[in-house]
DNA sequence: ACAGTTTCCCGTAAATGC
DNA sequence: TGCATTTACGGGAAACTG
């Protein structure tokens, strides 16, 4: 019915944006015998900014010392949480001698943590630091700054410099590929086949074959476009994944989705296939985008394919896609409105797929809200003829594997999860 | 095509929000002779707090003193303007002894202008204040507070008490139609006719006969809700002119809604007119909905009335008006989908009414943007069976008046326009 | 508990900086 | 001038607060 603005932004640790309020919690891991007085905390940004380039710089606004409590939930160590902490630029005067094509979103910061104490007399100075952090000043650089917080994460295993992205290492195409399932895993509660990371691999290397030990640039994952597109690798699976999430999500987990095929083999998918068999892909030309393609087999023996104009959020948001595919009709002029999607590839019934996510509307329930006629919307094609196109070879779907979540070895001591909401941090 | 967020809040000045810049100007009317010193003028907010009652107080958090210069466009008098002012709440620790049951949009509040020059050796202070202001915290108080800046000045000659809402006036039917019928002419480019101010009058004064001299209170115009609904008089015909500015302007302007009719009306219009006649009405049962009612003629002499479930502001972005007035199409089942929109009250052709509003879409334009079939939502109605109303007698409709803008001249000195984007005043 | 009010913050648009 | 980045702020929802 509604759908205006869903919760965004979920779980997207070591992204900081300005404006906006964050939240970070460091523990003590060692237990310290005799500190029973006060144990303050103090949290700086960019307390150390790294030599030679200079990239805007923060600092915390907010009240930035706090005095440790033990926790209740853990047995009994000492952590302390900074609520409502917020960022502001620490302007310059001088020059911002911004050399380097670092862009704002591969730009690393650090949330140092200090801490004083006297142990048997002597004084012991306690200091630790953050994984590195990206911040953005608006949501649309998000995505490029969870990039930058994934490439860092996935190929770092030392403490690196801040300037990381000077030079960034290449990921092979077998790290690569298991975190871009792992994406999809994690935000979107199924991840990626065979089948789509093969697509994925291609799109990404080019015609070359995929082998697990392919390189794959930073600038070719992220900042370069797509030969022919407005819009990177990156970008353009990162829509898609936004798409998912916010309208699709029911049907992506029932794995009723491919998705990710190239147009080729979507046909030699369909090719040898009954009338009506269609499959469901994203689109490659446009950003967040999806389409489904049925085939229908001539008398002639001839198959043609047919899509419809990729949905995208505008249109998703007035009409779920489950209802969509279930009122889909096609208008040739003048003949009766037939809807021309009958089986899922293979060969599943669209109602057996789908039939779960179609939502009540018109013909059930609600029916007689007197004295109003009920209304609904129906996705319809009009057109006076069309021409098809032509074939290759088959391939059958796979289902998807389990991935497990990367983030949390990367870092020495305790993991550092780092959110706009949670910073969480141990000495 | 997309339709996310439209320019909100036009102007509707004295209406300021926290957190949210606005501007305010003042020009010096007097020349003075000998002033070729900096003549510094002195914003404050709130500066003299009316006594008794305890409201909320603001100040301007930003700079708030600025030197007068020319001013071009004009005959060369003084005048300096205040840009990017905002607002924040004082704070008092102690009771905010907010007595009476005052609202926060009643509360009105002030600026000040203060200035100082020595003119022939004797010091004189200049002294100004603004038009009554309210302050909200969130556009969902823009409504409310847009009546009390209207209510304020429509009933105010002299320079009233902030106290104002404590006991206000009634105004009279006459006042009031005027307002209304000009927010319309003002906002939606298209003020009300007789037949549309009296269908509003009888709403708001019951089923007595409304006079031109009928009392209304301000309780009964803003704050009590309409009895049976959720809401007040005012919001329902905001929500209703917000959805004009949203979704409906042109079809609104070339005069083709009827809108405020009783349900009652609509069928005495309607009854003796040829199957197919509609007309389109507010909702009244829900805040910003728009319907269409037509008329079927059975052979037994006996008129069906049939009204569509009231279109809001989600299903029109998802679709224009004027589309689903062309596209609309009933399902009785099994029946060949058939649109029953013939003929706009009295008798115009649907697609002379409103054909210049029809979107491109489909039949016309990119037909093929290969390989994609083009998509588009069609509005319709499925149902089984249905029964219908009756009926009582005819009224024609009536050309709508224009009206003159009020709020000019209310204010002593010169106008003072205010608003989010700009307060501008005159000593 | 609850209603009136404010704060939070995404996402689009506009403004700004380089 | 164009692109990168930030700011502005409407709108929905959550948080606050008496």
């Amino acid at each position: 019915e509604k759908q205006p603005c869903m919760p965004t932004h979920p779980q997207k640790p070591l992204i900081i944006k300005t404006q906006v309020q964050f939240t970070t919690k460091v523990r003590l891991l060692v237990k310290l015998p005799e500190v029973d007085y006060q144990l303050k905390v103090k949290t700086t940004f960019d307390r150390d900014p790294p030599p030679g380039k200079m990239n805007r710089q923060f600092f915390i606004l907010t009240q930035n010392t706090k005095v440790m409590d033990v926790e209740e939930s853990s047995n009994g160590c000492l952590s302390v949480e900074f609520r409502h902490l917020q960022l502001k630029e620490k302007k310059f005067n001088g020059t911002k001698g911004n050399e380097g094509p670092l862009t704002v979103t591969e730009e690393l910061h650090m949330i140092t943590f200090e801490a004083q104490f006297t142990l048997q007399g002597m004084p012991i100075d306690l200091m630790i630091c953050s994984l590195p952090l990206v911040v953005i000043s608006n949501v649309s650089q998000l995505p490029a700054g969870w990039a930058s917080v994934m490439w860092y994460n996935l190929l770092t295993d030392e403490p690196e410099s801040m300037l990381f992205f000077s030079n960034p290492p290449r990921a092979t195409w077998s790290q690569l590929s298991e975190v871009l399932s792992w994406q999809f895993s994690s935000f979107a509660g199924r991840g990626l086949n065979k089948e789509q990371l093969s697509m994925l691999g291609e799109k990404l290397l080019g015609q070359q074959p995929v082998h697990n030990d392919c390189q794959v640039s930073w600038s070719k994952f992220c900042k370069e476009n797509i030969p022919g597109k407005p819009f990177s690798f990156w970008i353009w699976q990162d829509s898609i994944l936004d798409l998912i999430k916010k309208h699709l999500l029911p049907v992506w987990i029932d794995g009723n989705i491919m998705g990710f095929v190239s147009k080729e083999t979507e046909r030699a998918l369909l090719r040898e296939r009954e009338s009506g068999t269609f499959l469901l892909r994203f689109s490659e030309s446009h950003l967040g985008g999806i389409t489904f393609t049925w085939v229908e087999q001539a008398d002639n023996g001839e198959a043609k394919f047919i899509s419809v104009e990729p949905y995208t959020k505008n249109r998703l948001s007035a009409l779920p896609f489950a209802d969509i595919i279930r009122d889909y009709k096609v208008i040739a002029d003048g003949i009766v409105p037939e809807n021309p999607l009958k089986f899922l590839y293979p060969d599943i019934p669209k109602d057996e797929a789908f039939g779960k996510h179609y939502n009540s509307q018109q013909s059930k329930g609600k029916i007689h809200i007197f004295p109003y006629f009920p209304m609904s919307l129906i996705p319809i094609s009009t057109l006076p003829n069309v021409t098809p196109l032509q074939c290759s070879s088959p391939d059958p779907p796979m289902s998807p594997g389990m991935f497990h979540v990367l983030s949390q070895q990367l870092s020495p001591f305790e993991m550092a999860a780092v959110s706009s909401q949670c910073l969480d941090r141990g000495f």
